[in-house]
Formats: structure tokens, C-alpha cells, sequence
DNA sequence: TGTCAAATGATAATGATTATCATGACAATG
DNA sequence: CATTGTCATGATAATCATTATCATTTGACA
């Protein structure tokens, strides 16, 4: 945990940002929550816990200012809400995640399913591939008796 | 072009909805644009064109029913909008879609690639995959140059 | 023709996100 | 130290896409 604000740290100073006490509580929150999808108001409830003067503003700009860092991801999975997803460190693709129809469950898949398809489309589209989002929707395993 | 919105509003029909005027104004922008990603705003433009009583909330409403009736798909490339992509008429999967950072060009893939990953997902995760969304970012072969 | 449910258009309401702006923290400088 | 300047913050207003409301219209059918 530690080591993980430590790093994150030093990746805002070398773009001169700085760690501010409520940065840091925000990124608490998200390394604590690493399994959900928090929206902006679900990160801003959790923080104000440890934080209770934080602004909503704040908040927005700070998730704003780690998804430009590539820290978090922004995601979108069809509600009106953004979400943010903690990166794993040191990951060189974004995992994918499984949206149960059921009930709504997210899921994510660490591993990397896409290395064959994105050497075909590299080849065939000539596109170059920087970054990709890939969902499915479906029945979870805790839906399916 | 007939035949489709024939066979769009044989669809309409079965659920008892009907293919209004405007319903099929909208459609038909729909067609002449398929290779566009239209937002809702787009749509209601265009369809104001030929048709200036329309008003706005129809058009949301028409696009919220054809989604309903998987004639178009809601996606969502990250900007504030939700834009309308007509599905391959027979199709049963999703097509993908190549996003250019650099100019902003959304392109399609209507191959399926993603067979060998859903049988993965399928066993090994015990998911039943009803759908998905596949999204490359990265640059486009235009403006690799 | 009269009836009724569905559809429409205008517009108000909602809700997430962004912009604004005065204030505060803090480092660098004189 | 006092001063200056920059960046960050919090409160709140503004924006913008989408949804809800509601009176009116349409069209099918009795």
C-alpha cells in the first residue's frame, strides 16, 4: 500500500504535481476499493469518511488528473456514470471485464485474451494499437443455477 | 434501403409498435449514414431535414426503442455522448471499432474476432457472453505516416 | 362517429460533470 | 521575515445530455 502511494507519488512529481493531503485520501480510497468501479460520487462518500472537508470538485479533478497519468482507467459501462479502475501496476494492457445482465456484477479478467486479435488488426487494419477496452455481457457464474 | 426499413418495420410490428413517420424518418437517417457514429443531436439534425416538426424527445425515444429491438447499438467512445451505430443486418455479434487519438476517426470492424477469446471466457470463467464491446485506440492508417 | 391506447412535441426537471472564482497553502526570492 | 506567485482547493454556479411530465394528436377498431 505504501509503496504503491510512494510510486504514484513520484509519478505526479515527475509531471510537478504534487501529493496533496487530499490526493492522497482519494488515492486511499481507490487502492482500498481495487475491486469495485467506483463512480465520482461513490469515490467522493468514501473520502469524505477520512476527509470530511474534501470538496466534490476535488475529487473529480484529482480522478481527472490520474486517468491522465494512466493510475486509474475511466470506464463506462452503459449507466450515466463514469467509473474508475485502479491500472495494475506495471500492466501493459487494461483488463476486461465481465458485466453480468442478472445482476449487474462487474468482473475483471487480469489476463491478456487479445495479444492474437491485436497482432491481426495491427497487420491487416495497419492500425496501431495504443490501448483497448474490451466488455462482455452476459450471465455471471453466480447467475447461472 | 426499403426492404430494410420493411424488415424494420415487420420488428416493430411483432412487438405491437408502430412504424410511425417519424419513427421512420429516423430510421432512414440511420441507413444513410451507417458509417457514422451519430450522437442523438446528430440524428435529430439530420432528421430534421426531413422532417422540422420532429421533436427531440421522439428521437430519443425512437433511438431508445430501436436499441430496445437491437437495430442499433448505444456506445459510448468516452466523450459526454452516447452515439447509435446500426447493427449488420444478421449479424450476431457486435462489430469493433478502431478510435484514432490523433484524428479522432471511428472506424469498423465487422469481422469477428473475438470467437477463440469467448470460448476462453465462456469455460473458464463460466460466464454466458450474450454480447460485447471491443474498442482499439490508437492511430488509424491515415495519419501513420 | 366515438373511444381508447399509443405516440408526439414542448418544455421542465434531473443528474453528472465542468467552469468560475475567491481563498488558502506553500515554495522561492528578495 | 515579508513578498510574490503559483498551484490547489472548496463552494457554488453553469452546462449539457438525457429523462420525465403532460396536454394534445393520431390512428386503429368497436
Amino acid at each position: 500500500m505504501e509503496q504503491r502511494i510512494d510510486r504514484i507519488k513520484k509519478q505526479l512529481h515527475s509531471q510537478s504535481y504534487k501529493l496533496t493531503p487530499q490526493r492522497e485520501a482519494t488515492v486511499r480510497v481507490l487502492l482500498e476499493h481495487e475491486d469495485d468501479h467506483l463512480s465520482a460520487e461513490d469515490v467522493y462518500m468514501l473520502v469524505k469518511e477520512k476527509y470530511p472537508e474534501i470538496g466534490l470538485a476535488t475529487v473529480y479533478r484529482t480522478l481527472e488528473l490520474l486517468t491522465e497519468l494512466k493510475v486509474v482507467d475511466k470506464i463506462n459501462f452503459g449507466d450515466g456514470v463514469s467509473r474508475y479502475d485502479l491500472r495494475q501496476e506495471g500492466a501493459d494492457h487494461f483488463h476486461h471485464h465481465l458485466v453480468c445482465l442478472e445482476c449487474g456484477a462487474v468482473d475483471e479478467i487480469q489476463e491478456d485474451l487479445l495479444g492474437d486479435v491485436e497482432k491481426i488488426v495491427e497487420k491487416r487494419w495497419n492500425f496501431e494499437i495504443k490501448d483497448h477496452r474490451l466488455t462482455f455481457h452476459g450471465i455471471c457464474y453466480r447467475c447461472r443455477t
